[in-house]
This record gives C-alpha cells, structure tokens and sequence, in this order.
DNA sequence: GTCTATACACCGATAGAC
DNA sequence: GTCTATCGGTGTATAGAC
C-alpha cells in the first residue's frame, strides 16, 4: 500500500503540471492560430523540453482533446452560472444563451475553432471529452421543452443562426461588432419563427 | 520584339502547369484537409519535386489565394447560371440561393473552410482573390434589393443562418442531410423575418 | 515517474547546378 | 524550369540520467 498523503502529493502535483501545460496550449493557441501549435512552443512556456510533454499526455492531439474538453466545461460553467437569470419566458431566454454564447465564442476564436469547426486534420474528440458538449446541448433542450419549445430542430435551428453569426464576426469583423448587434434581431426572427410570443417588456436586448 | 505566337504558346503553358498544380492541390487538400495540405503531395501529383512548384507560385500561401479565388469564382460562375431561373419573389430567390450555396458548400467541406473560415494561420486572401468574394456578395444584394428587400443586413443574416447550418452539417452530421433538411424551414423562418409575403404555390422546397 | 538528449521523418523554403 | 542539396523547423519515438 502506497502512504495516501504522498499519493494524494504526487497526483496533484501531476495535475498541476498538466494544468500548466494546458495553459500554455492556450496562450500558444491565441497568438499562433488553432493549428500555429507547436509542442516547442507549449514547452518552452512551462520551461520543458518539448519531449517532455509526453510524460503528460500521449500526443499533441491528446492536448488537442483536453482542450475541447475544457472549452465546453468552461462553457457549461457559465452557462450553468447563467440558469438562476432564465425567466419562464422562452424568447428572453434565448436572447440571453445567445448573447452569452456569442461573447464567449468571439472572446477567444481559436477555442471557437476547436469546439465547433472540424479543423485540425485526423483530430476528433474522444467520448470523454466529447461528454459536456453533449451535456450543454441536452441541458439546452429541456430548457428549452421546459418552456414549451416542441421540437428539439428548432432549438439546433437558434445554434446555427448564432453559430453563422459568430462564424461571419470573426471571419470578416474580428474585434468589431457587425455581426453581434445583428444577434437580437435574429433571435427574435427565430422566436417569431417557432411561434413564441413577442415579449411586451421593452427590456429587449438591442445593443 | 518576341515572336508573339511564341509568347503566347509559352505563357499558355505556364497557364496549364499553374492549372494542374492547383488541381493537384484541391485533390490534396479534400483527401488530407485543408490544413494537411503539403508541398510534397501537391508536387508529387504533377510529377515534380517540391521546390519546383516555386517556379510558378511564390509560396504555399499562393496557392491557397489561388485556391481562394478559384473557389469562390467557381461559386460566381454557378450563381450566374442561376440567375436565369430566379423569379420575382425573393422568397422563392432566398430558397433556391440557399440550397445552391448549402451544395456547392458541403459538397467540398476544404472549400467551404478555405472560402469562409479563417482557418490557415497568417493566411488572408489577396484583394485580387478576394475580389470574386465581394463581386458575389454585391450581386445578391443588388438582387435581393430589386425584389424589394431594404436593408442589406438582411441579406447578411440569411447568409448567416444558412452558413451556421453548413457548419452544422459539416461538423456534426458529415454526409449526412440532417441539417440539409432544416434549410427550408430556416429560410421561411428569415423571410417571413423580414417581412416577405408567404408564398401562395405548394412548389415550396421541403425536402 | 520526470525530464533530457538524441534521433528520425517530415515540413516550407532557398541556393545553385544543369 | 526543374533538379539536388540543404537549412531550420515540426511532431514524435526512445534511451537513459536523475
């Protein structure tokens, strides 16, 4: 039997360092691109060699994976953090996922990149870390059904009017906001569109 | 003086091998992706050595202007023959340009990246090759405009919607139609969005 | 277990012979 | 115009120091 302690030591220590390393993916990740990568760079950050790296994780598409699992965990938290401000009103909400959504995915296009555009060659993500993508989105449907939304389509319908904007914003605006002030209005198209009713409050979203 | 004949059967040549380099290339780029593309695998399908192809592109960055350019003419050009088949209702319009534009998109997934998404890092297209791109984008708004439409932030939104909806299929159902089907829905959902009258014919699109 | 040193095959790009 | 040779860079595997 292993002293606990040491163990316990030693693991968190592991940890650290793979949070170190993850860190650093992505600052490399930021000022060099998605796929400008490189395990020299990551390595040279965290003051490694980069073969060392490999005590960590099994290759660089291994960074890859943790990576898109962090990026949806990090946006399951936020979105989880956001749920105590969701009214009854389906259109309020969708208002509200959309703008959170949008902001999180233009603040930082590389992660965008990862999480929803297949654009490293040969990198898919593994079960596990493909696990809170698939928790936001069925999150995100009966929320949706608890507010009377019918048809799961309609709410993948909203992702993809929010996805094409993020897409456009950063592809031909990036750090302006073209697309973003076009959001609200899309939104309430889609509402209209899947029968929901025009919100009377004139708190609506129109920045 | 050059004998002009000579100019000419020369400069058709360069033409041509310019041609098959980049013909090699799109072979490449849809069987290894956009981003493992490689000189080598270019050069090696044209029987040449990789340095040779700088003889007639100065970089690997040219090639994807290049490639840039040629996409989205050959977008223009599908567009144009079109044009003989649109009606004057800009529903109908918007239908029948969506489902062309959703095609060619996922017919070539490497292409869509490359026209689309900023995806080659420290890659943006020259203003020559860019050039198609805008041509495009003017032309459906002088269409859209002609059928009544008024705001051009309009039409940008159902490029939107329907690019979120490629990026869907692209990323999450490869092959597969299931966000090929929503097109219809999502372009009925923009018109009657932006106010276009519901079209009375039952020849609308559902499939 | 953790890291380094070394090595390999590959990459984009350049120089120079032919 | 195309080649060979080569450069500095990449991801990755492995042997071995600590």
């Amino acid at each position: 039997m292993l002293d606990a302690p040491n163990v316990d030591r030693q693991s968190r220590r592991r940890e650290q360092t793979r949070r170190e390393i993850l860190d650093a993916a992505w600052d490399v990740a930021r000022s060099a691109g998605l796929t400008g990568l490189t395990l020299r760079d990551v390595a040279s950050r965290v003051g490694m060699r980069a073969p060392s790296l490999y005590s960590h994780f099994d290759s660089k598409h291994a960074i890859y994976d943790a990576m898109f699992g962090e990026a949806w965990t990090a946006y399951e938290e936020i979105k989880l953090a956001e749920e105590s401000r969701l009214t009854d009103d389906l259109r309020e909400c969708a208002h509200l996922i959309a703008r959170t959504f949008f902001d999180f995915a233009v603040a930082d296009p590389p992660r965008y990149q990862l999480m929803n555009q297949r654009v490293i060659p040969g990198f898919e993500p593994s079960p596990e870390n493909y696990a809170p993508a698939v928790r936001v989105l069925a999150a995100a449907q009966v929320i949706a059904a608890e507010r009377g939304l019918r048809d799961p389509d309609d709410l993948v319908l909203l992702l993809a009017v929010i996805g094409g904007l993020i897409d456009q914003q950063i592809a031909n605006d990036p750090g302006g906001d073209r697309f973003a002030r076009m959001l609200p209005r899309a939104v309430d198209m889609w509402a209209d569109g899947v029968g929901l009713p025009r919100t009377t409050t004139t708190e609506k979203d129109t920045r």
